[in-house]
DNA sequence: TCCTTTTATGTCGTGCACGATATATATGCG
DNA sequence: CGCATATATATCGTGCACGACATAAAAGGA
């Protein structure tokens, strides 16, 4: 009896006790109730609705995002920054080379440890931080949400994606 | 005075009638608040998740989601598809072909119009759904969050989408 | 010390994602 | 009909994203 057959149990025994309209369980079939189309087709929304405000700075949207977490902190490791975007190396390393080639940041290998590579803003990648700023709150008034409900999403998708990441093997 | 700036000004406003914490105005300077960081994470999360249960069915992701809105409707045109995830038809011709090369789908070309591609289940496409059936309430599970909290997530998700969606000159 | 193991990053191959452009069919107007 | 225009999909080039593997430095044990 393996862990997403007894969860899918569960599930319909629920349903039946919250008197909830969906046929067969509640787990849905349509893909505007998967939280996965939610999320995918919302991501795409978001990528495209920033293309172009980067574009006039010459930016990608993972090279934006990445920007982001370095005009918090300047000088964090590679891995530092793959965790934080839950991204891998193998994916940072080259955004990072070609936000290096732009002449946004330079990457050096740790004085302590030398396999580390610390990513530091050149002048030009702090001077964009200021192109930046108001792109965040002309994004967040094409969201038509309120400030609530964006604080709430925000809640919510940290929670879900935390949730995922915590270990869980698949049997099914 | 373009609307960027004049939404900030609004924004700065509302904060101090509203007596929120944060420092310089609502638009949050720190990834972990803003909602892109939060999907564009959230969506890495949701795909690494999912990877295992699909590397079973030999799909990728975006084949996934594709899959399951074919079988909510068999024989829909690649622009409908395309629509439907927020994505380019260059995006998803090799993706389809992809998948008819796997054999789970057929293209066919309209008859009425023959610019129009159909995109068709193979009985193995179809064969496909009910061995994907589980997954769904393996990933709800995997999510920590409750039925209500899921809920209102996608239901935020959605809002947010289709308000970027929205046509907005950036004029920043 | 030398050798194994671990850790940090990088390389490569495949697939997704976009924009710009091409091709091919349909439509509309003279 | 003949031709311009519009529409539907496909092709191509660049960048993101992953896994598998490579490289190179650090750590640890005999």
């Amino acid at each position: 009896m393996n862990r997403c057959f007894v969860s899918t149990f569960y599930i319909a025994h629920d349903r039946k006790r919250r008197g909830t309209r969906q046929s067969m369980s509640d787990v849905p079939t349509l893909a505007e109730d998967l939280f996965c189309y939610g999320v995918y087709t919302a991501s795409h929304a978001i990528n495209r609705a920033y293309i172009p405000h980067l574009k006039k700075l010459g930016l990608t949207y993972p090279q934006y995002i990445t920007l982001t977490l370095l005009w918090e902190r300047d000088g964090q490791k590679v891995n530092e920054l793959a965790k934080r975007l839950l991204m891998e190396t193998s994916t940072l390393t080259p955004l990072l080379k070609r936000l290096e080639a732009l002449g946004h940041v330079m990457r050096r290998p740790g004085e302590l440890d030398a396999r580390e590579v610390l990513v530091h803003l050149t002048e030009s990648g702090k001077a964009l931080s200021m192109q930046a700023e108001p792109i965040t709150a002309c994004m967040i008034e094409g969201t038509s949400l309120s400030r609530s409900e964006l604080q709430r999403l925000q809640t919510l998708l940290l929670k879900l994606r935390d949730g995922l990441r915590a270990p869980q093997t698949p049997q099914h």
